[in-house]
DNA sequence: TCCAAGTCTGTGACCAAGTCACCGAAGATT
DNA sequence: AATCTTCGGTGACTTGGTCACAGACTTGGA
């Protein structure tokens, strides 16, 4: 254990001697297998999450069984909109599940209370997650209302996509993640494919022009 | 000033005595006229507003210049969202307008941060607060994403119509409280109109058939 | 009082997106 | 090899969003 976990997050490097030994103490590294239901709707987080390695998708389940992806968690973020409820001692009604296999540090709630009452350091760091997550969510909802189907798919396809330009996805998944049906994506893909952007083989999307489809995004922000 | 504004929050009422005190005398009591910007984008907020009368609705500008609604404020609630902001020293990107005259408590960042830190009753406030917004949004987007338009107006028309059963709103407003067209609004008021629902006229609608709507609703909910 | 300008609502045509039903192809299982 | 499951493709249809435009109502001068 070298280098402290601390260091990996930004807003934590500035945290004094004491609060950063008090943090180490009061928490623990955890890991987490891939696609595991790490937290879910009617249950009362306990612990806040740091992400150090792997991502967590964090969806919701509508009454009909339908997901709606709302938002990512890489490496170096926090679970932060769990906390929330784990002061409040609410719910949440969302559900986390790991994409890859995960290690994190878990930070029980009454550490979490002692910091935040003590460091304002700290404080910081959790409203400034906060704020990001909040914004991410507004710009969500923006993008829903107004966006293309077209647009929405190919941002996506170029965030997702790994080193080697390649999408590991099935029609079905990138459907939840815009909040769309499989044959709307299924159908877009295929104009993507004629007009030479991606090649398509069961389960995953390659690249083979990425400028066109950062073309399009581009165009699509570029409003008049 | 008889009973203090405290006791309006019900959060609030437990605090301690010192904390009290400190929080009446480091915070103020504004009032706000109808339609008036509150907070903007590109602003960074440093009040928290605690609103004591009257609505505020925050909504998100968009790059083409159309507005999402996003939620409403009442009496009893709290701008919580812009704390984050304000606390991360981060803009705020939506913007809040007073939909009537608005009296709210000021709490300026510098008593809202001590206040954190010295009382557990208060921050659970603060995060109690956070979480109901959050989640919120969550349905809110899951509203957008799979109910339809015409479950979401009658449901958005129970929620405005004033006593006596009149929503006081253009179909234009209504369009961008639901993210929708005006035109959207129109044909679906038409259909209701058909329905014996509701009566319009020119910038009101008038709710005659509350149990067709409340039926409509419901059956949206009662999924299989 | 009457006109002009602005605002609000209605409508038809069209396009984008979501839904439904169904099918065949590609892997996986045995 | 036979079967099962998952994935992707397709056509027909409905809903919702966009555009263009027209008529009705309101308001504020002239």
């Amino acid at each position: 254990m070298d280098a402290s976990w601390i260091d990996k997050f930004k807003g934590l490097s500035r945290l004094p001697d004491d609060i950063r030994s008090e943090l180490e103490a009061g928490s623990q590294i955890v890991t987490v297998p891939a696609a595991t239901e790490i937290f879910e709707p009617g249950q009362t987080a306990d612990n806040l999450l740091l992400l150090l390695e792997g991502t967590v998708k964090v969806q919701q389940r509508s009454d009909t069984g339908r997901e709606v992806f709302l938002y990512r968690v890489h490496a170096g973020e926090s679970c932060v909109l769990t906390t929330a409820c784990m002061l409040a001692f609410e719910d949440y009604s969302a559900e986390g599940i790991s994409e890859t296999k995960v290690k994190a540090v878990a930070i029980p709630r009454k550490t979490f209370d002692t910091l935040v009452a003590k460091s304002p350091v700290f404080r910081e760091f959790v409203f400034t997650a906060y704020s990001r997550r909040i914004t991410d969510l507004f710009t969500l909802i923006d993008d829903i209302v107004f966006q293309r189907m077209d647009v929405r798919l190919a941002s996506r396809l170029l965030e997702l996509a790994d080193s080697s330009g390649t999408v590991h996805a099935t029609h079905a998944v990138l459907g939840t993640e815009l909040g769309t049906a499989r044959e709307v994506v299924s159908r877009t893909l295929s104009e993507f494919q004629r007009r030479g952007w991606v090649e398509q083989s069961r389960g995953e999307v390659r690249l083979i022009g990425r400028d066109g489809l950062e073309r399009l995004v581009r165009s699509a922000h570029a409003q008049v």
